[in-house]
DNA sequence: ACAATTACCTGTATGC
DNA sequence: TGCATACAGGTAATTG
């Protein structure tokens, strides 16, 4: 699923691979993952144009266009980005593909099309619900041990289901989410409000430690996430609770445990997290 | 102001 | 073999 980790990771790939190729043509094949224009008008602004740099913000990437609008991509659940140099045959569920200077394509892919394309005209995201109201980014060198401990003073509300929500703090999904809890050694189902100063700044440590290894190692790849060259990422290799349910704990050896917040299905160690 | 629930989607895995 | 059901968990809207 793509979290932060995996957003960045197509964001780099992106950047190396399309950055300043010229897009031939562009068709939008399934209307629906076109959400604030007319899928023509869409593929009108980016015939021609190209994009100058990506950025990311939480799981949203952002493509600079030459033109001055920003395409924003939210990948969802099961969206893939990607570019095919030599291209194949379109493979199920691609809903919109730019042809690329030199006959590459970047394609967009989504079995569920929870995810989506959204195009502004100016550098502001107030159009978009989710950007405008994003709480801070985890990686951000200015947001210090200081800033993010005195950011949670009087936030309260159950920890995980704080840290899924994307106004608290930007990019975190339920996969990074039962790991960074698990390195912290702090049971999910604690109340933010009730959290030490020293368990904040642990916080802040193991979200910042587990993001950026996950980045290194190119993201997750459960079932559906691909690079933005189509390959896998192999962070999920490394995993110590998503996904483990009753496996052992890799600290102390008793099975792991289960639960449901916020809907999400939960996975942590009753001994090693309190 | 918060939490829980539901809707949106479809492929995959499971049970009978 | 088929069919029903549960599950995956991104955001937004709704309800409590």
């Amino acid at each position: 699923m793509p979290e932060l980790p995996e957003v960045e990771t197509v964001r780099r790939c992106l950047a190396a691979a399309v950055c300043g190729r010229r897009i031939v043509s562009c068709e939008v094949r399934h209307p629906d993952v076109v959400r604030n224009l007319e899928p023509a008008l869409l593929e009108e602004v980016l015939r021609n144009n190209r994009f100058t740099g990506f950025r990311r913000r939480g799981k949203y990437l952002l493509g600079d266009l030459e033109s001055g609008h920003v395409l924003v991509v939210h990948l969802g659940m099961t969206g893939r980005l990607f570019v095919v140099e030599t291209p194949c045959e379109l493979a199920p569920h691609t809903h919109l593909i730019m042809e690329l200077e030199g006959g590459a394509e970047l394609r967009f892919q989504d079995v569920r099309r929870f995810g989506g394309l959204y195009l502004l005209t100016g550098p502001l995201d107030h159009s978009i619900p989710g950007l405008a109201a994003m709480g801070p980014e985890p990686l951000d060198p200015g947001l210090t041990e200081e800033h993010w401990c005195r950011y949670l003073e009087g936030r309260r509300g159950n920890l995980k289901a704080r840290l899924l929500d994307q106004r608290l703090v930007a990019g975190i999904g339920n996969i990074y989410a039962d790991e960074i809890l698990f390195a912290c050694g702090i049971s999910p189902q604690r109340d933010l409000a009730s959290l030490n100063r020293v368990e904040r700044i642990r916080l802040h440590r193991q979200m910042r430690r587990i993001l950026t290894e996950a980045i290194d190692d190119g993201g997750s790849s459960i079932r559906d996430y691909v690079d933005g060259r189509g390959q896998p990422g192999g962070f999920q290799n490394r995993h110590r609770v998503y996904g483990r349910k009753g496996q052992a704990c890799t600290v102390c050896g008793r099975p792991l445990s289960g639960c449901r917040i916020s809907g999400r299905s939960t996975v942590f160690c009753e001994h090693c997290q309190r």
